[in-house]
DNA sequence: ATTTAATCGATACAAATATATCGATATAAA
DNA sequence: TTTATATCGATATATTTGTATCGATTAAAT
């Protein structure tokens, strides 16, 4: 009975469900409903997929109507938490994790990259600042700054040692982009990033 | 019976798998054998579900004594199409492009991205190559080196334009990190990339 | 008022994925 | 040689996920 990573694939499409119903309100203003048949067609998916995940998200749409877009909007966001916006930083500001720092939809999903931390901070210009990797330094910052979530974006031979440290300081939330698995206690959530998982995907041509 | 991207979830693994058994071998040349069982407690799997995926993409183990390491690692590799390595370009070089410009990572798992194009050239300076996003431009660049992948890292605005266009060129993979459904021929890979429903996954606290 | 059509939710079914169980096999220990 | 143990593969079961079907509801058309 080992816990695997199920994770509900209901959360792979809301988002899309999102961003689609956000484009028809900013492109079709005077649309004040939409049907999940019309949302299944456009976005390839099986109607009553769509029906099963809105129903869940955001209770019951009207016969012959469809759901309201602005309520729909806000339950799918309500539903995703994208609402209470939280505070993460960053650990190991490379090419990734600056990349990362810079990628403000982020906001748009709940989740507010405000700094990162680095053994190197030189040549390091962004919009956010990226302060010197030290336990005193994260410490600090993640207490003055309400800070939920890790990003690591480390090399993976420091990702544990680096893991043990913002677990010691209290964070339970972390997005783990090194190729680690991470041994974390049970109360601690980490959301592991595979890029390489994608690649495989895509290049074994099975979609 | 519309189709759903239904991804083999064995591909999830596998590459964790591989990253792990060369872990292995760096770390304990000594260790000429791998058991199931070990691997499963080290990447809090089950034993069983690491059992199947290892006979699927590299055959029988021994009772008693696991898998060879070395011949695991060439069995996954082989399995997940690393070492065929396909060539890739970016359309569209912001933040998020000029990472993935700069993750050799990639070559690892099969992709060795080789270029960029972006609208904008001025004050792109890495070690590959970014180019004048052209039609004339794209189609001779990836006639000459051979390209097989797009990795499309462009506005939502304008995705299915650009699109469209390196189908038209002949492209039939593709990567897209853009938030958007594209419509393709039904030859064309695509593969979706969505760092928003990690988000909301982690967010959400189900993991 | 009645009929028609679009959409809904619920239920049933199918497929994919994960887990548990068990006998077989190979090595090491007694 | 015999026994104990770790590991294997195969089969069966459970869970999750996706799809098809159908009657119910609502609005628009007649």
């Amino acid at each position: 009975m080992l816990q695997n990573a199920t994770k509900k694939s209901i959360y792979k499409r809301l988002p899309i469900y999102l961003d689609y119903c956000k484009t028809i309100l900013e492109t079709e203003p005077q649309t004040k409903y939409i049907s999940s048949t019309r949302i299944a067609e456009e976005l390839f998916l099986g109607e009553v997929q769509v029906r099963k995940d809105l129903s869940k998200a955001c209770g019951s749409g009207r016969p012959k109507i469809g759901y309201s877009l602005k309520y729909l909007i806000q339950s799918i966001e309500e539903y995703l938490k994208c609402r209470d916006i939280r505070k993460a930083v960053i650990i190991g500001v490379g090419k990734l994790g600056s990349a990362i720092l810079g990628f403000d939809e982020l906001k748009k999903y709940g989740l507010d990259v405000i700094a990162g931390f680095d053994t190197d901070t030189e040549n390091k210009k962004y919009n956010k600042p990226v302060y010197t990797y030290s336990k005193e330094n994260i410490k600090t910052y993640i207490e003055d700054n309400k800070v939920d979530v890790v990003i690591m974006c480390v090399p993976k031979k420091v990702a544990q040692d680096v893991c043990n440290l913002i677990v010691s300081l209290g964070i339970k939330i972390i997005w783990n982009f090194t190729p680690t698995r991470l041994k974390v206690p049970s109360d601690v959530i980490v959301q592991n990033e595979n890029l390489a998982y994608s690649v495989s995907i895509m290049l074994t041509g099975i979609n």
